[in-house]
DNA sequence: GTTTACGTTTACGTTAACGTAAACTATACT
DNA sequence: AGTATAGTTTACGTTAACGTAAACGTAAAC
């Protein structure tokens, strides 16, 4: 098992957050560090949530939303009926994220379409310098 | 040609976004209908663009963002250091795409995860009511 | 001719997600 | 002892993206 054991100041670094933000997170029920005295302490298990809190933030969910889906992913003591509504939800998530993936590529595509219009206005001789960066 | 021609309530049912919204983005500057009198007429040209914001909005990008990704699909009239900068804007957009896109991807793996776990914890009987709707 | 539907501007209100500042505590060097 | 460093709570401030309400114009419908 790894350190397992972060300090605020710790994760606000790692994550380029700040402590506020942490805080903010536990006040609204996303965290929850265990206390030495006054001290927070984080988990790794509080570190993986902070990851999946951000991912999900880039992904343009919000709090409320990134705290409904975590919740997904632990271990679920639930007896069937809520497996069942587990698994709807969960359903739903896909759909949702299955459809931004799409919009995504379309967007991509896009992109790729106007880039190509630029190189084509470029004049040949400085194309290789402004060209392709993809892959 | 289509019909080329909607009233700021067309738009906002189509979108299902309200007229204070549109008229918020135009003054923001991320629409510019013209007008007849008093009243705005939105072109083909306007609908596309709200449709850009809107699905820039459901990827996590701001209103300014999604300003900036618009006007790089429009025809460009500048010059070549123009063009080299806004190849520059299209490379630096395609990475945060290409980018989110893989976080999608495993935030559906994660969710793939879990849900099979449900699946495993379902007792066989309930399978064919709550399982899979993919596909 | 007035009600209904649709449009306008102006302006203050609201929510999410923090920022920022004040005032305080607890170790940890020097 | 003094001060730097990292932590805490409390509370007001800020920004984006609209919501909501007031007060008004205009044109068709009854």
């Amino acid at each position: 098992m790894a350190a397992d054991s972060y300090s605020i100041s710790d994760l606000a670094r790692e994550f380029e957050v700040t402590t506020r933000t942490l805080r903010f997170y536990e006040e609204k029920g996303l965290l929850a560090p265990v206390r030495s005295g006054n001290s927070r302490v984080y988990s790794s298990t509080d570190r993986v949530r902070l990851k999946l809190i951000l991912r999900g933030k880039r992904l343009g969910f919000s709090l409320d939303e990134s705290r409904d889906i975590i919740t997904m992913y632990e271990p679920t003591t639930g007896n069937l009926r809520q497996l069942e509504s587990l698994l709807a939800k969960i359903q739903e998530k896909r759909t949702v994220l299955e459809q931004r993936r799409k919009e995504i590529d379309s967007m991509l595509k896009d992109l790729r379409q106007t880039e190509s219009m630029c190189l084509e206005a470029l004049p040949k001789r400085s194309r290789k310098v402004a060209g392709r960066a993809g892959s």
